[in-house]
DNA sequence: CGTCCGCTTGACTCAGATCAAACTTGGTGG
DNA sequence: CCACCAAGTTTGATCTGAGTCAAGCGGACG
């Protein structure tokens, strides 16, 4: 895995997680920035009548808490969806190497700009209203341009939910473009056809 | 207007824009970085099937396509919503501040976190299905936390669109609620009670 | 004074949610 | 190696709430 931030490797540490672990909560001392090294770390944020909204699910390979560079606090738990190694990289250590290295600044901002990027498409993809056409349009964002077909990590139910689909409104969605010859799929693989 | 990118003032160039100009198209190559001054602009994908998609509507304040600074060519559409002015910080004049100066630097990747956050909020919203309780969760969002109270400087109608529900469905929404007793309005002022 | 646009309300329709149940898969532990 | 359990996948039946279409009001602006 390359480096997902420019903190110096001295300087990240590591911890483990167990399932349902508690990372950070809403309201705590930011520390640090996080990369989750294996397993899924899912944020959800409390609101004032006790309920509670899932936020994001950050997956092996991606970072969380960034915006803890520029808040006090944080303003969401983070708890391990599963036994999860994370790599901590403290607001110092990452802090100085953004002011002292141009470079790593801009490999930050590259990131940022991306995440941006993506959670627009996700936006784009709900401003949709019909399934069929707003699962088309998804899998036209995920697919490789090339092969025109993209093989999910995930279950497809956890899919479903980041389209804003229940499970069984995509199973049915995914058999009839099946059907109509729109994809092609093979378990976790999908294939956009014509 | 407090300075939106950190390019040096000497070197922003200005633009006005007739309703419905186009300033970029997607495909076309990256040469600046916008920003808002009077207007709105909006921004729109189009898709293999020739159909287009809104993605975004940048509003006077606000910036748009920072990622060009990170990408050859635009991915969208920039289309002015009404008559505007913009802000232009062309590439050379951005990056260059951004590389030499750690501060300026710093400014934009707050920019960039606080807009991740926004998007996160927004899709936050939209896994609410309930019409009535995603607007209450959208207005406890807006909401300045002591007052417990926004005006909303867009049209209704706009913000309809923006919490993904018809504008029919929004005024409706309001009208119960108000019935309710859950919120009062008052024209684009909207008070939180209890 | 007329036109545009935001706002509002009503009636109807239907796509997707919900509830339910069964089957498959994968991993765990004995 | 098999029994078992949890979780993902699939399909069916039903229902409801948000979208759609339609129509009228009123204020802003030229």
């Amino acid at each position: 895995m390359s480096r997902l931030l420019p903190t110096p490797p001295s300087a990240i540490r590591y911890l483990k997680l167990a399932k349902e672990e508690t990372l950070f909560r809403q309201g705590d001392q930011t520390v640090a920035v996080f990369a989750v090294k294996q397993g899924r770390v899912r944020l959800v944020r409390h609101l004032s009548d006790g309920s509670t909204v899932p936020i994001y699910v950050s997956h092996s390979g991606n970072t969380f808490s960034e915006a803890a560079l520029f808040s006090p606090t944080y303003h969401c738990d983070a708890i391990a969806d599963m036994d999860s190694e994370i790599e901590i990289h403290s607001k110092e250590a990452l802090s100085q190497a953004l002011y002292q290295d141009p470079k790593a600044a801009w490999a930050f901002m590259s990131h940022l700009a991306k995440q941006v990027i993506t959670l627009r498409s996700r936006l784009e993809v709900r401003n949709i209203r019909s399934a069929p056409e707003r699962v088309i349009y998804f899998l036209k964002l995920e697919t490789n341009e090339k092969a025109m077909e993209v093989t999910f990590v995930r279950p497809l139910k956890d899919i479903a939910a980041d389209i804003g689909l229940t499970h069984e409104t995509f199973y049915r969605v995914l058999s009839k473009l099946e059907a109509d010859g729109t994809i092609k799929r093979n378990g976790r693989t999908i294939t956009l056809l014509d």
